[in-house]
Formats: C-alpha cells, structure tokens, sequence
DNA sequence: AATCTAGTTGCGAGCTGGTCGCAAAACCGA
DNA sequence: TCGGTTTTGCGACCAGCTCGCAACTAGATT
C-alpha cells in the first residue's frame, strides 16, 4: 500500500468536494472517507474524533469510529489533515493548511484559534537557545478564556 | 478536609525536606506521601506518574499508583506541583516554582526546558488579541531536537 | 501512653481515548 | 463483470487515569 500523496498540497488547487479530493490524492474514495473528509471540510476548526464520528455518521450511518481514527490518520499521512494535542483531552483534528495556534480553555474547554503571527519570534528563540524547532499547529495552548477569568 | 495552605510558597522558605514541607502546608505527612514528595525533590524536571511511583517505591515498596496519582492532586492543590500535558503521552508533574516551559521532540520523546523569558511578548500578544491568558508551564511545546532533525 | 476519628491507603473495578487482528465487504482497474 | 487489494465493522485489547470501599494511620485529645 502505497501512501504518499500524488497530489502536492501546495501547488494543487483544493477541491472542497471530498471525494475528488481523496482521488486527486491517490487514494481509494470509499464511502466512510469521503463522510469523513467531507464532514471535516463542513466543519471549521479542531475537532475530536468522537465528534467526528457522530458528523460523519449523518452521512453514513454504519461508519464506526475505529474507522474515524484510521481515515484520520490516512489523511494525516497524506498532509490534508493535522493532529493538535490539546492538554488532557482528546486529540484534536483539522485540514491542514490552518497552521493558527490552537488555545484550549483549562476551565471551560472553549477553544480559540490564535493567528500564527505573533508567535515567529518565539519560534526562532526557542530553536537559537535549545535546537529544538517547534512544530506549532501540533500542540494547543492552555490558559483561561476572558469569560471564564470573570467567573473567577 | 481543608485543602488550602498554611504556608505560602512566596514568602516561605522551602526546606527540601519532604516530610517538613509537607506538614508546613499544613497535611499529614504519610509514608507515602513523603515518599513521593521526596522522590519528585531528588528527581529534578518534569517526570510521569509511573516512573515517579517506581522511584517513591524505592523508600516505600508497598505504595500504590493510585495514591501517587492522589497524591500529585494534593500537592498541586497546595501549589507545590505543577501538571504539564505533554503530547500524545502520560502527562507530566514537576515541583513548582519552575515555570520554564516543557518541550518534547515528536520523534524520540527527549525533553527539553525552554527559560520562559522568551515567551512574556507572547502572552501578552495572546491576550490583547483573544483575551485568552496562557498559563505556560502547563502545557508543553512540540517540536524535534536537534539530535532528531539531523537523522531526517 | 491509650484512645479516638477524620483523613489516607491499597486494591480492584471501571472509564475514556485510542489501537489492533480478523473475516467480510467494497473499490476500481482490467 | 471479475479479481485482487484495500478497507471496513466489529470486538477485544491497551494505557492512562479515577473511583468506591474497607482497612489502616497520623496526630489531636485525653
């Protein structure tokens, strides 16, 4: 089984029709994929695979969800999809392409997207004073939402 | 049962001794808890809670991993330990005081602390645009090391 | 020192997020 | 339409973590 995108995500136009989008990628459009891809591509932002599912589900009532998390990381491997690991939760999922921080809300799980800007100079600290290069996009901010430091 | 501190970490000398720490915050100091409080004093960074029990065992054999697991929540009720989620793993507990952040490579595990100078600018863009503040030291950066990147 | 009692422990069961192996079904090129 | 792969649904399973409960203990009171 080959796994390596026929397509290229940066020269390719993206079709928002799921199912020519996973042909365009060179792989197989069965039907639990493109509810899956198409559900993911209707909804805006992070998303956990149990929510996922029951989205998909609309559209395709028999999908299970261990097939939700392989389709996941199909489309992960194809570099349509990205993973944010957001603090004790369950994973997050969204298209790629969106490469905004991800904040979650220690107190209410309310999450915000943060635009990428302000964090460049941070990234180039980090990497000058350990070797290490973040991969933001990939992991999730934690703090407290303005409405829920009023409740505080 | 009361749950808040005597002591004040600000202003209170902290003697690295786990059984008078603890009874200066007013809990009981149990084996067990002055197992692991002084297990995670020895160890120094970041640390799970399996490993944290293997090495409180050393002093007490008979401690369980589900009192390790109660025992992280009291001491980060009083302030003395802090939780870091750390990717897709175990998270991980540290004594307070050091709020540098965690970073964790993606590909081999390796954790690094980043000081958190670097990040002040940051929390301050965070908020002023979202009106999200970030508790960093709670959350852990993702990224590659500097070994990881050069076996790619 | 002996007693008392709220707070704590060990233990096993249980919960959630996620993965895996397998037989049956679906895709899609020929 | 058919055939060989890939993919699916399903249930079992795993790790990390929490919980309920009976037994035990720290430490205040006498």
């Amino acid at each position: 089984m080959r796994r390596e995108p026929k397509a290229d995500l940066d020269t390719t136009p993206i079709p928002h029709d799921a199912e020519a989008l996973l042909q365009q990628f060179g792989c197989r459009a069965t039907r639990p994929r493109v509810a899956v891809l198409d559900a993911l591509i209707r909804h805006d932002g992070p998303i956990d695979a149990t929510t996922l599912t029951e989205l998909a589900q609309a559209n395709e009532p028999s999908i299970h969800e261990a097939t939700v998390y392989r389709t996941i990381g199909v489309l992960s491997e194809l570099g349509l999809v990205n993973h944010v690991h957001a603090g004790h939760g369950p994973s997050l999922v969204r298209l790629a392409g969106n490469n905004d921080l991800v904040a979650v809300c220690q107190d209410c799980g309310a999450i915000a997207d943060i635009p990428q800007a302000a964090f460049g100079p941070m990234i180039k600290a980090v990497e000058r004073e350990s070797g290490f290069v973040l991969e933001p996009g990939h992991f999730a901010l934690e703090g407290v939402c303005a409405d829920c430091l009023e409740l505080r």
